[in-house]
DNA sequence: TGCCAATATTGTACCGGTAAACTCGATCAT
DNA sequence: ATGATCGAGTTTACCGGTACAATATTGGCA
């Protein structure tokens, strides 16, 4: 008899007529509903070991309530006591549509996801719209929503590392060109991959190399500059610096160069052209097949990057893939670790790239 | 004398000796080091009319103390009071990196989060890996984190759009192939794009008009396909079947399908294709032009979405634009009217597109 | 002198959860 | 018989803010 009068006093379904504000369903409504207390929902709801607590009964009970009441449990306020929000922030230095001209940072998000999904947590993306504005931005990302970030740029404002630093926030800086020592950070070889890609045209008996490089304030422009030289070194031949320039990374750079370069006397002019990135050597295939000259017959190219148009230019650019979905991986771990340890690493990923071989590389014509 | 002591029991810098967890600057915490109570810090940093009750005083009182300790609001405990966390969520059913081959959902985003900045809300972008999967997701996107969703994706499981109905979290469907009635959704007019297209190629004189169309489960796939027959009916040309497939939004597609219409007999060939997206007509354009047809001379050929790359083939796509941006900013209005008003709309926006025409329609050869 | 209004500030009760200690009856070992 | 242990919940006190009502303090004015 008095094991059969549960939910006593529930009113039934309330159809809230509070007019203004939407109210969820809570735990108290849960509680109130199955006649337990909060408590007991919530733990077990909450899942895990804690549930074996109670009877068979009760849980079902409470379960049952949960399921017919629609009961979300609000994040929000867990994370008030937890502490801890269980999301990653992922801090993009762009607008979207800029991205469309940096296609790795994709998979560069989907490595980062998929660790943070296999390690329980969300994943949610921002854009810096206001970059520089330490102002607007910084609030976003210590104001809790986010137990931790993986910002993305080449360049940040020492401002804004600063305030993170500050607000002991744990985060990662990926792919920034100058990070901050006290910060964590995850890049790549650059130095290394070019001298691998250059040593691999030299390799084929070329000794007259255009570079189309990156502007000089970039440090990975530097940096690729620098295994361009360091190849050379290693093979003693000598650099033209007439074939160098630094006009940065765009396809207008690869267009207008190439028609530079090529206009050159035929014994001065370039037999191959490394191209600082594969947007610039796609316009550098492009002006060359106007010019009617045959790629790699006449002259050699390289890009870097990899991006998907890479494969699909006739013959297939030889280039330098970046680790992407590793990278985002990496920096995904880095942060986790920093947020489980609740200690701060400066520590520096570096990691290597891989060459691609296609079909744009090939002996100078003559030989 | 006795004004002259405030600040009297804080002790300074504490350099939070809980050595395990991580404790953040409070409220609390900034009213002790002031001298005031907590209500006093919350209104004069809460900004706003509330501020000016305070004396000058308190108020650079309050506003130094706030400085020195670095404080920054709890966005969580705020949104658990106000109910509101000002942050509208971005859902894309897809990885990043399949972001590469829809790049105009980039666009979208930037319109989304453009108007969303203007109106003070904060954005965040979520991807749905296992999106079939609504146990997964759901939860995510009911849990308070963000106070509406904007859902871009071709087909969403019924299940989910059922589950956020009933969750009652305003949201928005984006792009979708067949929207449920009862929820706002925001699409594009295909049928009346592809039958401007079409008639565009039509007047040419051309009467043999290949359609390399998308999947027929597709609703846009299928109201292009009807574009395509209004624009031959209103003409009073007869299609032939032959030269109609539907096989995907695909450049392989484009390639495939273009190898086999081109090997029919001369007088039966298409002498244009009309392509489902961009990317089927970049296949379609590669294979003419090994096959050494010209375009537009021997062979016109048109696309839809207007990718970059359309614009870099050459002669340059003649295809339609879609307007992403305008689509993402329409979104983000209708979701953040249904968050202020609180109530749910089942307002449907179809938005016009644009006719881009660029070098790859001309009349047909022998005209 | 005393009362009211205006000014400046504070107390209290939540928001929706969770951790930890606590209750209460039943079972158990001694 | 008797305290100890255990199973099944419940109570209380927060988390870090905000809304609203309540409370000093001051000055003006009859």
């Amino acid at each position: 008899m008095t094991t059969e009068n549960s939910n006593p006093s529930y009113a039934g379904d309330l159809p809230d007529r509070s007019l203004g504000r939407k109210r969820n369903v809570t735990l108290k409504d849960v509680a109130a509903h199955a006649g337990v207390s909060k408590m007991t929902v919530s733990m077990i709801l909450g899942g895990g070991s804690q549930s074996d607590r109670f009877s068979q009964e009760t849980r079902l009970k409470v379960q049952n309530s949960a399921r017919m009441l629609k009961y979300h449990p609000s994040a929000v306020a867990q994370a008030l006591t937890r502490r801890r929000m269980n999301t990653v922030g992922i801090v993009l230095s762009q607008q979207f549509t800029s991205l469309l001209d940096d296609p790795y940072i994709c998979g560069l998000l989907d490595g980062a996801m998929a660790v943070n999904a296999a390690r329980g947590q969300n994943t949610t993306v921002f854009t810096a719209h206001v970059w520089h504005d330490a102002e607007r931005s910084v609030p976003l990302f210590c104001d809790g929503r986010t137990d931790g970030l993986i910002m993305i740029s080449p360049a940040i404002d020492s401002d804004v590392v600063q305030s993170l630093l500050d607000a002991e926030v744990p985060f990662v800086l990926v792919h920034n060109e100058d990070p901050d020592p006290r910060a964590a950070s995850v890049s790549i070889d650059n130095k290394t991959a070019m001298k691998a890609l250059v040593t691999h045209v030299l390799e084929h008996g070329h000794t007259r190399l255009a570079f189309l490089g990156g502007f000089p304030q970039s440090r990975s422009a530097t940096d690729r500059y620098a295994g361009y030289c360091e190849a050379h070194a290693l093979l003693h031949i000598p650099i033209n610096p007439q074939l160098v320039s630094s006009l940065g990374y765009h396809y207008d750079v690869g267009v207008s160069e190439t028609r530079r370069l090529m206009a050159m006397p035929r014994e001065a002019a370039p037999t191959a052209l490394i191209c600082g990135c594969d947007k610039t050597a796609l316009g550098a295939a492009k002006v060359l097949k106007e010019l009617g000259f045959r790629i790699p017959q006449d002259v050699s190219i390289t890009g870097f990057d990899d991006i998907p148009d890479a494969a699909l230019l006739a013959p297939g650019l030889t280039t330098v893939r970046l680790p992407m979905k590793q990278m985002g991986e990496t920096a995904a771990n880095l942060l986790l670790e920093q947020i489980d340890r609740q200690e701060w690493t400066g520590r520096r990923e570096i990691l290597p790239t891989e060459l691609v071989l296609r079909g744009t590389v090939g002996p100078p014509s003559g030989k």
